[in-house]
DNA sequence: CGACTTATTGACTTCAGGGTACACAAGTCT
DNA sequence: AGACTTGTGTACCCTGAAGTCAATAAGTCG
């Protein structure tokens, strides 16, 4: 019982995810969430206790959604290369807003003091390892992908390839080349 | 003529280096500056102007040591992709601090917001990757390295490589993984 | 309906970040 | 030496970030 809540908490997370991802955390202010959001101070801080703990929602909801995507991407019949390639350009970010990838950019901003936000990084990372490393063993299977090396290495190369074509790409690199690099680590694997 | 400063502003600098790239631009303040330099409010203040436009002095030295080092360890005689191994594996600063590399850091918490910041990582990203090409392709003529891949596609691969494992670093990767990583971006040049 | 529980609103508080001002120190020039 | 120029140190200022709180709204239960 009590008052219901007006707004959806799930909803109000999505919208963070998207001030975050455009400002990052210290550039954001509880004012920019209150007008963001939709809902005021006193609901922000009393569903969601601390801007912190909201960043650290959004970045879980961001990878939730992310994962989700590319298993997604990645599975179903037919050859794994093509579903790869295309993940990878996804996940990289190219052509789109240009901010990047939220969990890289906050893992620069914070990493390296704040443990809340270096465990999300590492499981968001190594989720994505995974999900490549089983597409190219599917892959290694049915022979469309040669075996001379390891798909857990490989996966970790493509894994670094994306990461760091996400970075390149907030610097307005040219996307044809970004395409380029991300073809070229494929064609290694 | 008037008074000479009591202390040198390069030397300064460096230690500004030190400071955002331990703690990100957002997360250092004015009085971290003036506990770590060692020099009070004023002359910080007299000599750099401000805040922010100490740190493009510090993203600029530091990227000029980056690439110092990176040119003077990719020359020389001989054989060119242990060099090239060598390079890649500092500039990822994979046994290190784990704070990464400055400039990327840099790009990621501030990069779609500030043009500075940008153009900065810009240039350094692009003398990197000059600087791969123009050792990929020494190893060509040498018959080292293969020219099935143009020198400049593989250089940008190696870039895109090194900063994915940089970012990597950051989150407790285990080195070995990550030189794994790296190599494999190496051997398929 | 009335008691009770929980959400919302937005004014208010606090405190630190980023910077300025100004008195003073340490030189140079003549 | 004295005027002048330029650094130094520090007290101070102001804005805005982060969060709290009391009054009020909107429900449920009996």
């Amino acid at each position: 019982m009590g008052r219901p809540m007006k707004f959806e908490a799930e909803a109000v997370v999505d919208k963070a995810v998207e001030v975050f991802w455009r400002q990052g955390f210290a550039a954001t202010t509880p004012q920019n969430l209150v007008d963001e959001l939709g809902i005021g101070k006193g609901s922000l801080y009393n569903t969601f206790k601390s801007k912190h703990h909201l960043f650290e929602l959004s970045l879980r909801r961001y990878s939730a959604k992310r994962v989700a995507a590319l298993t997604e991407g990645l599975e179903g019949p037919g050859p794994v290369l093509p579903r790869l390639r295309e993940a990878m350009r996804t996940l990289a970010g190219i052509g789109d807003h240009r901010f990047g990838c939220l969990i890289v950019n906050s893992v620069a901003e914070l990493g390296s003091a704040d443990e809340g936000v270096a465990a999300v990084a590492k499981e968001l990372f190594g989720q994505i390892e995974d999900a490549f490393r089983s597409a190219i063993e599917r892959g290694q299977a049915d022979g469309e992908i040669t075996s001379r090396r390891p798909a857990g290495v490989s996966a970790g190369s493509l894994l670094a390839a994306v990461i760091g074509s996400s970075v390149l790409a907030k610097t307005g690199s040219d996307p044809a080349d970004l395409n380029r690099a991300l073809d070229a680590a494929l064609q290694a694997v």
